[in-house]
DNA sequence: GCTCATTTTAAACGCTCGTTTTAATTTAAA
DNA sequence: TTTAAATTAAAACGAGCGTTTAAAATGAGC
């Protein structure tokens, strides 16, 4: 028996696009119900409200990407020698998980998290911090391992701006896609933004301090 | 003669501090006309309409920063050796200069350029461009200088994460701040936060292509 | 002191937003 | 088939937004 794509599912794939496209605040539940093509009212009464909305989008990836990001992290954890850009490669995978969510999955997620920053800050971080705080400090204690030389607070500043230079390039992404393209006669696609960016976090991970 | 402060400066001056703080589409006309202690009306008779409000917060600041950049950098192509350290120390004096805006202005401009980067894409590179193309341009061949393994299309792209992570350190800044305080009993300065950056943002610039 | 351009003011306009209400419809159990 | 719960639907609510209008106040030049 296959089951008919929800009002609720409807909703969420419609808002999910729109977010990612526009980000949250820009985009309003009339252009999501009318791209889901249901009715208005029924947002309020599947989520209750717009920032539920907003977390339940949030949530349906994080909770595919989150445990990925586990395993890989934890299986790294067991190697003798930790290096940043192994730590960073862990990424890679479980980024890619997601396109079982949506086809243009990781590229979606990595925008929502983008405004999910710019917009909403201080949720987002509760949210993940209660649901997945382990992961996180799983993550840096990994980070510290491969830089012992960097202090406790120094990989924090760190690793914040990696966050920052990520989610940065995937929000401008299509734009300087489009730039570099007429400037150097290169088309890149949006995965190849990312191995461009790895390398590059990586390097300001493991420079000096000074 | 002292002449009193315009109903013009009156509304820059409200209008940049709570752009910084909240961005520019979350910040409301009559709040920045009741925070001035002027008429709601005054913004349209004076700029016209909101978005040449916004243009005229980022000229000011731009056109204090970019002729004192061009200096630095000129300065910086007649030495024998360049690097990119060097290249982003030149970023140091002309952000200082703009506490002459406002006191808190390197902090203000660096909080405005990330909003207008998250919100108003397009229309600030064209602006930037416009104006101070040529500085850019300098800054881009300086860059170059001090890494001629990298291609142009690979700096393009890192100077753009460079940007990323440069306007989310700043924009979460505040909120990161005060986690640092909560979690390492560490409080620092916004200022603080460049010296942590710049490190990251040369070694990020200077890792290898791979 | 009068005049005319400049500036300030209060009020309203038209629009979009998230949310709520109330009724109609569908669904599934008895 | 009846009945009660779950869902969908249309319409309106109240609030906030940028902008416009038209009258009042202000100020400089003669």
């Amino acid at each position: 028996m296959v089951k008919r794509v929800t009002t609720k599912d409807k909703i969420l794939n419609a808002a999910e696009t729109l977010f990612a496209e526009h980000g949250f605040e820009q985009t309003s539940l009339r252009q999501i119900t009318a791209d889901a093509q249901v009715n208005l009212a029924s947002v309020n009464y599947h989520f209750g409200s717009k920032k539920a909305l907003i977390q339940a989008v949030m949530a349906r990836y994080l909770e595919v990407l989150m445990p990925a990001l586990e395993r890989e992290l934890r299986q790294l954890s067991q190697q003798p020698q930790i290096t940043t850009r192994a730590v960073f490669d862990c990424f890679r995978g479980p980024l890619q998980e997601l396109t079982h969510v949506r086809r243009q999955g990781p590229t979606i997620f990595l925008s929502l998290l983008g405004f999910a920053y710019t917009e909403i800050q201080g949720h987002l971080r509760r949210y993940t911090m209660a649901h997945f705080g382990d992961v996180i400090q799983l993550l840096l204690t990994l980070l510290h391992e491969a830089n012992p030389q960097l202090s406790p607070v120094a990989m924090f500043w760190r690793l914040h701006f990696v966050l920052g230079a990520t989610v940065f390039a995937q929000l401008s992404g299509p734009a300087l896609r489009e730039i570099a393209a007429a400037d150097f006669g290169e088309t890149i696609a949006p995965d190849e933004v990312l191995e461009r960016l790895i390398p590059f976090l990586a390097g300001g991970v493991d420079a000096p301090t000074c």
